[in-house]
DNA sequence: CCCTATTTTATATGATTTGTCAAGGAATCG
DNA sequence: CGATTCCTTGACAAATCATATAAAATAGGG
């Protein structure tokens, strides 16, 4: 999934230097030139992280983040020629997660923009979504969505699911669904298992990806 | 509450120096001299951040982090007096959340230490009010109050609305429940799960967000 | 030590899920 | 092309699970 960058700057000349850059390595950044306009845009979406000027028109960037940090913990970097603004930011408590001094070498900044990403995945333990076209489950939820309402998936019918998403690719025997999903030692018919596909893509409907392999099992293409 | 810092140092007269500034600053702090015995003080204890220097005997600082991540998400800071190693940290991407090169001054020390400790605590969300809807949880005197009333929650029941609050969004098994209110050896029927819920809902009456989620658990949603 | 509040166990009931079966359809092979 | 084997589909019955309620056991306070 691509991560997505708000730049609140007003210098237009810098704000694309740094889009060009993030966009490079991956990202995906829009660009705000005012203060007031970076705070909506910040509170509205859900950026991974936001690249915040100190000095801007209408509202300054000290003034975004403490308005943001009443509503959001999205991850801030600020940015500012005075090295004097860093001892600010530190007096202020803003909640601010880093700061550079222009002018910085992009690769810092990229480097930056990287760490503190993956830092805050890490702490705000953010949920692991596996999506195929308009599918998506997450996993900690033992949910599936498709095109964005949730299909209700019993709990059987998830696991197989989720067992032959992780296995995409890979031509699974019923036997070996069977023993996966239902346990080592259970009794039954595998006849079991094809009901349950069945009714497994019947609920994908349009998105339904597994593919029959004659006299093995099952197959989940991407 | 003091916070407490560990410091895993070999070089005595370093880490004494690193002691003393965080002290003056109110902070408690811990040393270990060998990389095995500050992992081992790491997972044992609850430290609010750790300075970790890179070389060091027996396991070094890299290897201390990566294994302390599989369990906790401690803060870490990495001190170095190579500057190479920097880029080795990033690149490692060991969850290390800053790193300062040898030597450093000790206001700049302090200063980071504070701003890491005050982001996670910010981040890992240990907020004494929790609120959804007309509910508040005060997790310091465990009351929950309703539409500004107070709500009598009994001992368990707060400890599994708590932990269903604190995993919101996510499936939790009723073993897992089990196992995390009653302890991972208590024995019993897993009913006393499903009768602790039913009081809950009853408690929380509209403002119930415990979904059943069949064959597995519950689920909170905000 | 007794009384009360809390927690656990037990049971009944209703809802949902799951497994089985049988009929029809599709793929495979000679 | 026909026979055979395997897969799909739908219906139904059985098993499982959740909830409500009540009763029994336990713990805590005076």
């Amino acid at each position: 999934m691509m991560k997505k960058i708000l730049i609140v700057e007003d210098d237009t000349a810098i704000a694309e230097l740094e889009r060009d850059y993030l966009e490079l390595n991956g990202f995906e950044c829009s660009i705000a030139e005012r203060g007031t306009k970076g705070l909506e845009a910040a509170l509205e979406n859900d950026y991974d992280l936001i690249l915040l000027d100190i000095m801007l028109p209408g509202m300054d960037g000290f003034e975004v983040c403490s308005k943001l940090r009443e509503k959001k913990q999205t991850p801030v970097i600020f940015l500012s020629a005075k090295s004097d603004d860093i001892d600010k930011i530190r007096g202020l408590g803003l909640g601010a997660d880093d700061y550079m001094t222009k002018p910085f070498s992009p690769n810092e900044l990229v480097a930056r923009v990287k760490a503190h990403i993956s830092r805050y995945e890490r702490l705000s333990g953010q949920d692991e979504i596996i999506n195929f076209g308009k599918v998506s489950i997450n996993t900690d939820a033992r949910r599936v969505f498709i095109d964005g309402k949730e299909a209700p998936f019993t709990a059987k019918e998830y696991d197989l699911l989720l067992y032959l998403v992780k296995n995409k690719g890979k031509t699974v025997p019923k036997e070996v669904l069977f023993d996966k999903i239902w346990g080592f030692e259970a009794i039954g018919d595998i006849s079991t298992v094809t009901v349950h596909i069945q009714r497994i893509r019947d609920k994908l409907g349009d998105e339904n990806r597994i593919q029959t392999v004659w006299g093995v099992g099952y197959r989940f293409t991407m």
